[in-house]
DNA sequence: CGAATTAGATAGACGGTCTAACAAATGGGA
DNA sequence: TCCCATTTGTTAGACCGTCTATCTAATTCG
């Protein structure tokens, strides 16, 4: 059965409308957010009120440039309105950040992982509740926990079911049920990439942009593709995976069981297995990055060969999706400017003329905060759905 | 600006739910029309009632299965309600189909093409001007032409737009606003594939799909990507060219300019150009199927051959996309049966285990008729278009 | 032939957005 | 100093949705 479309949805969907806009022109007025939503002056009025009568939006003291006319009011989303939680679970480390409900980052916090599940997921919880605690005020009322998203590097279904974490070692667990029990509050959980990119939507360089894909490398390569204005999951929530395209038929091996699949070249991992086994031991890619800029030939090599790679399987999905824009995020941004030569002479061999001409390559300004801000952009989405159909 | 979301957009959605639902269940009475679009039993009567006053729906005579109560009055389409045109635009023919507004196959006809492009567009609109005269009942009023769609082999940007056809010779055309003058019918242009993809959705095999693929393969093999419960057409309206995805890095030259390209293995053209190559001049891929059939092993693994690559550059698709179901349309259905073990075993081998997993394929059920048909369900698609962000 | 049953129509509540008029707050100029 | 033009924001009412509740219509069953 379809959800029911009245004037409730409607509502929603403006005040959404009202609370993006305001989100992203902190300190505008009324007037503005009219122009900005379409609505009309009138109907941003009692939207507005009624945001305020709910704490959601507090008139501001922002004196405003001096017109002829009655002054506006500045309006901003209230700090105190709620609080977001947004976490990246990963096998070593778990890191936590808390923000206001307009994105406003309030405390952060790193704690250490664990690849036992019961472990890890009490560290979790254990973790938000500290940083949680942390963020609230002194003397003040404490700002409701509006929702928690958590990015993890896993398939995870649409049902918040983790179905398989390699790194991890985790397969087949109701991570979102489990964890919305135990921390009270509403929970999205989602690969870590997808995560990624909705932090690239709403906070990064993909703000406004409606078909975009995001890249990413760490232990594997991912790919977040936002497409026609919405996050796009798949039938199943597998969306995605260019790590496992097939770029060296019969190359190196992947934990997936395959071979010569673009992240046995390309993720952070494996280029530094890549520099091991050419006598480069280095500790991350910021050594990488280091060896490069110092002109080390092996590492100049091995980069530009990842480039290529990654230009290769990117010219498949520019192919086939269209993209306007892709963004280069998380560990990939540290050794961007030595693999993007080649990704890009790889791009214009292999992507058709007119999809190559038009497409933007973006370095991700978020950068490896751009994760756990991707569970605030999942919280933030969830705490302002709007029912399907519409959007 | 954005659209205005209202009352007037609130009820557009929901009488398009109400024609779609009496498109898929025709003769269903109101109290069925309700429960499949989950509208209150007395809305459904007003949109009814409102659709039976604008002509778009009648009242049908058919005996209903005697149950107690008061009997249902089934429901229809009205017949008159209007027509709508679907047309197939190739450079050696153009097919066009006329239908009723609920997709019903009224008349069709076959006309030669033409690759000078005013020679062609004099040839449609005369041809479309022919069978719309043709399609009106003898005595009574005719029905007015609601919309035209047309299914071109080209890469179409989001404007009707014709930017590039390789096999036409065309290139930076206007054609839909130059068709539209032309015919004085609101006129839908895209690419042959992506129609077909739509009309696998609304009379296919993809009837309540919400995430598919359509493949198919003529002078090119195209891809249709429908995502998240729409057509998606990219950032410029060129997704899904899985044709030029490179296969086989410095193998056969495409047209496009690359080598290697998947359409240099499993198109038609190509197929009968390989089958040349290797000693078997054919006319067509019903000739390839028959000599298949009887077994020519130059064939057979010619095929087998194709199956591979295709299977190669789906698992691409299928990693990326994470699609429910596949579905083998045009005239890949032709030689569906000799390409899919092969293209079975290859995604097998490269796309990742939970993706495949839950993967169906699918032969289509529409055959060549898809693109025509495509045309249709472009037209039907604007005519009961919902402005966004409705959707 | 009346009661039960089911389909469909209608009245009214409720809640949206929009237009239009109004109130409020400021700068500019006589 | 005072009045007015100008701009922002509020409010009343029209209009249009869907939904609940009730009513009417048409049939079967006993």
């Amino acid at each position: 059965m379809l959800p029911r479309v009245n004037s409730a949805a409607i509502r929603r969907l403006n005040m959404v409308r009202v609370f993006h806009a305001l989100r992203e022109n902190p300190s505008c007025a009324q007037r503005d957010l009219s122009r900005l939503t379409g609505l009309d002056k009138a109907t941003t009025s009692t939207i507005v009120a009624q945001m305020i009568e709910e704490g959601l939006v507090e008139r501001t003291e922002a004196p405003r440039a001096r017109r002829i006319g009655r002054p506006e009011t500045a309006l901003g989303i209230a700090p105190s309105a709620g609080l977001l939680v947004g976490a990246r679970l990963e096998p070593g480390t778990i890191r936590i950040v808390t923000t206001t409900l307009a994105g406003t980052v309030v405390k952060q916090s790193q704690i250490p992982g664990s690849t036992d599940l019961a472990a890890a997921l009490r560290q979790l919880h254990e973790g938000i509740d500290a940083v949680v605690a942390a963020s609230r005020p002194e003397g003040g009322t404490a700002p409701p926990l509006r929702g928690i998203g958590i990015g993890i590097p896993a398939l995870m279904d649409r049902e918040g079911r983790l179905v398989l974490a390699p790194n991890l070692g985790w397969r087949d667990t109701p991570i979102r049920p489990l964890l919305e029990e135990a921390l009270g509050a509403p929970v999205h959980v989602d690969n870590d990439t997808k995560a990624a990119a909705m932090a690239e939507r709403l906070f990064g360089a993909c703000r406004g942009v409606e078909d975009f894909v995001y890249l990413t490398g760490h232990s594997g390569v991912g790919g977040g593709l936002f497409l026609g204005g919405r996050l796009y999951r798949g039938a199943q929530g597998f969306a995605g995976e260019i790590g496992h395209l097939t770029v060296v038929p019969g190359g190196r091996p992947c934990g997936c069981g395959k071979r010569g699949c673009l992240e046995t070249y390309v993720s952070e991992t494996s280029i530094l297995a890549q520099a091991g086994e050419r006598g480069r031991a280095l500790p991350d890619l910021w050594a990488a990055a280091a060896a490069a800029r110092d002109g080390d030939p092996v590492l100049r090599t091995l980069l530009e060969e990842a480039g290529s790679h990654l230009g290769f399987a990117l010219s498949h999905l520019v192919n086939l999706t269209n993209p306007g824009l892709v963004v280069l995020g998380g560990n990939l941004s540290i050794v961007a400017e030595f693999i993007l030569p080649a990704l890009n002479a790889t791009l214009d061999e292999h992507a058709l003329g007119p999809l190559r001409r038009d497409l933007r390559l973006l370095v991700s300004p978020l950068g490896p905060d751009a994760v756990p801000m991707g569970g605030i952009a999942l919280a933030m989405d969830g705490f302002l759905s709007v029912p399907s159909p519409i959007l």
